[in-house]
DNA sequence: ACGCTAAATTGCTATTTCGTCAAACGGTAG
DNA sequence: CTACCGTTTGACGAAATAGCAATTTAGCGT
């Protein structure tokens, strides 16, 4: 494990974060990109395979085309969608990581030891 | 580059990773764990850093509390929070990067080049 | 021109979330 | 105990957002 350090962000930084933070906080958001990852898709592939309905799916595809998280081309009657920045697969990933580590310790924390995490009420 | 190849998540890991993201995506959140960069600091340390009231600061670091990714530490009349999960600083590097890649590329696009990304409505 | 189809957009309702004020809680000191 | 202080919590109004339904826009074929 690397101590790196990490650089303060400015004011304005911190906001242009948050905005890509949100983008990627709509679970029917991070479904379209994760069916992405197998390449380019159309709209109507999208929408079968959300289940969501096709004003929802093309709604969110639209704020993640905006976000650049995602790029577009049309061809005759349809649009297809692909990835525009793979880091947000990095980024799911080191969540995923960091959810299962907080989760491992949790668990040891219930053999015996009843003093931290789940902010009782 | 490295050409990682990244898993599928399950719709359930969807709605966990976008469940933290959402906790990242308030930019006072942000400046709370910005400011926690330091090291630990009590709720009235981080009101005058942050210039948020008292009440919106306590709430936004309960919700982090809840998260995992601040722990806290009650001493006398005071609360200290801490970063508990060091990925954010991660995350965060990860999405400015990123930002950072996307406006080089959209100011090489400024010299000539009218096709891509702002999504003219 | 017309109809058919894929996608984008608009209007609406319901839910969520932020920020603020006011009150409650929990320690500490006189 | 009472008064005070730092923190937490509850309630309220305002703004943002997701989902659904209906409409519009745009390409293709007849």
């Amino acid at each position: 494990m690397s101590d790196h350090t990490h650089k303060h962000l400015s004011e304005d930084a911190l906001e242009l974060v948050a905005e890509r933070f949100k983008v990627l906080s709509e679970p029917l958001r991070l479904r379209l990109l994760n069916a992405l990852m197998d390449g380019e898709k159309s709209v109507s592939e999208l929408v079968e395979e959300t289940g969501s309905l096709q004003a929802n799916v093309s709604k969110h595809l639209g704020l993640l085309l905006d976000a650049g998280v995602v790029a577009r081309r049309k061809e005759g009657l349809r649009s297809y969608y692909r990835i525009a920045d793979k880091t947000v697969f990095e980024l799911c990933d080191m969540v995923c990581g960091s959810l299962h580590d907080r989760l491992a310790a949790d668990l040891e924390h219930l053999s015996g030891d009843r003093s931290s995490s789940p902010h009782r009420r």
